[in-house]
DNA sequence: TCAAAAGTGTTCACCGTACACCCATGG
DNA sequence: CCATGGGTGTACGGTGAACACTTTTGA
């Protein structure tokens, strides 16, 4: 082992510019906050947590925490949803990265924000409990704390943009679903109403749903047809970008 | 100005950190990356610099910097698109967030990409040279130091995205212009011919361009007709969120 | 007069959209 | 037998896509 001295010596060069780049660099918290969407078969959801600490002891928030030494972001992701809600294998997607300097008044921290899609059914209630977590309408959701409600809107606006490029929302939706669940889904994506026989037809040609020889009997007198999708077209139609204009 | 030996060692802690495994608890690195798209009449063009230190001195990369304590992160870009090109008030937008571990071998570094568009005429030469910064057809770009190449595919593929939804690129063409010209920039961006025709009349469509009294004698004997873009019109066009499909 | 680029309309196929009636069943 | 939600097809208009010839003028 060569003493300090002379390695420090012999990088000189390569150490000088290192400092000018690396070194004089500022290093910075950066927190990762999800906003998880979930459907109960009416309305667009998203899960949030009252915080019981100070600042803003009691509000209402997006479930964050910090990105750990030696975790990629997604990873930091997964963790958090994992921690909250107890799932895991979730469609997630990093959204924006939320930089402005006041953001989190006490200290300066970045955040990049994920969104996730959920079945608000197969939710384990135990984990809402624990966290003081609770589902809202994105329509009637109360005002968070920090820039989460602008993470929201990105967010939401995102997920309008999804369902044109992917088929979305079969990870908000039971195994087995009728075509009305699935239009009333889109319905509370995009806030408007649809066209039953358009939709149909829209969905069918995109061949990736399966048509059971089930029907769910609760909705009706006469039962509506179950459906399920077809993992391989599916996964398929993921990779060609195609557009659906609903 | 301190000797050498002296400055190595106080800077010991700085040193040995850099030249081991990076691992700060909670805080990271923040780099910004940005690719500058440019256009010069016939290709797409992405502003790179050659970098002048370890690690993968010698080889081509996108310009970069850290972000500042008390930074937002749009400044961030804009101030590293000023220091590399010159140039400011410039279109960006952010991109994506980087994380994987060994993206950067020298230290744990995150990286938010944004990309630019800037009009590679108005470039100022001067600063190219003093950065070795070159300009290279997206087509046949040089590989590219980390995850740089993996970014520049993501920011090549939001900007297609864009030119259906944004009247972009006036940003990469000088103030007048001639039809043909815009048409060859879309299809530098596509990677597509388009019919001359059909693109002519979806352009005037939007409504955002003004013909001017005023022929460009330059590219053929005719001559052809310059346009320059309708400002108001164009920031209008910028707020409702129209979809244009060439 | 000719080469080289500019400029200009029409037709067709497909897709998005609007729209209304019968069906099956449980109570 | 009737109320309730489920299921189905067609017609029209607009838009994207394909396509070719004339004009201008400098050399």
């Amino acid at each position: 082992m060569k003493p300090l001295w002379k390695f420090l010596y012999l990088h000189r060069k390569n150490l000088f510019k290192m400092l000018n780049t690396y070194s004089s660099a500022d290093k910075v918290l950066l927190a990762v906050d999800c906003i998880i969407f979930g459907f109960d078969n009416e309305d667009l959801k998203i899960l949030l947590v009252k915080r019981d600490f100070e600042p803003e002891k009691g509000k209402w928030s997006l479930m964050g925490g910090f990105l750990k030494k030696d975790e990629v972001l997604n990873d930091a992701a997964t963790r958090i949803l994992d921690h909250y809600t107890g799932f895991n294998d979730i469609y997630m997607e990093q959204l924006y990265t939320f930089s402005e300097i006041d953001r989190d008044p006490v200290e300066r921290t970045i955040s990049v924000a994920y969104y996730a899609l959920i079945n608000v059914k197969n939710h384990n209630e135990d984990f809402t409990e624990n966290f003081n977590a609770q589902w809202f309408s994105i329509t009637d959701a109360p005002k968070l704390i920090f820039d989460h409600d602008n993470m929201l809107r990105h967010a939401i606006s995102r997920l309008r943009y999804r369902t044109s490029t992917k088929p979305i929302g079969f990870e908000l939706l039971p195994e087995k679903f009728t075509m009305r669940q699935l239009q009333k889904l889109y319905e509370a994506i995009l806030s408007k109403k649809l066209d039953k026989r358009n939709f149909i037809s829209k969905i069918n040609s995109l061949d990736i749903l399966i048509k059971l020889n089930e029907k769910d009997m609760l909705s009706s007198r006469k039962g509506s047809y179950l459906y399920t999708f077809d993992k391989d077209k599916y996964e398929e139609k993921l990779l060609d970008n195609f557009v659906l204009n609903l």
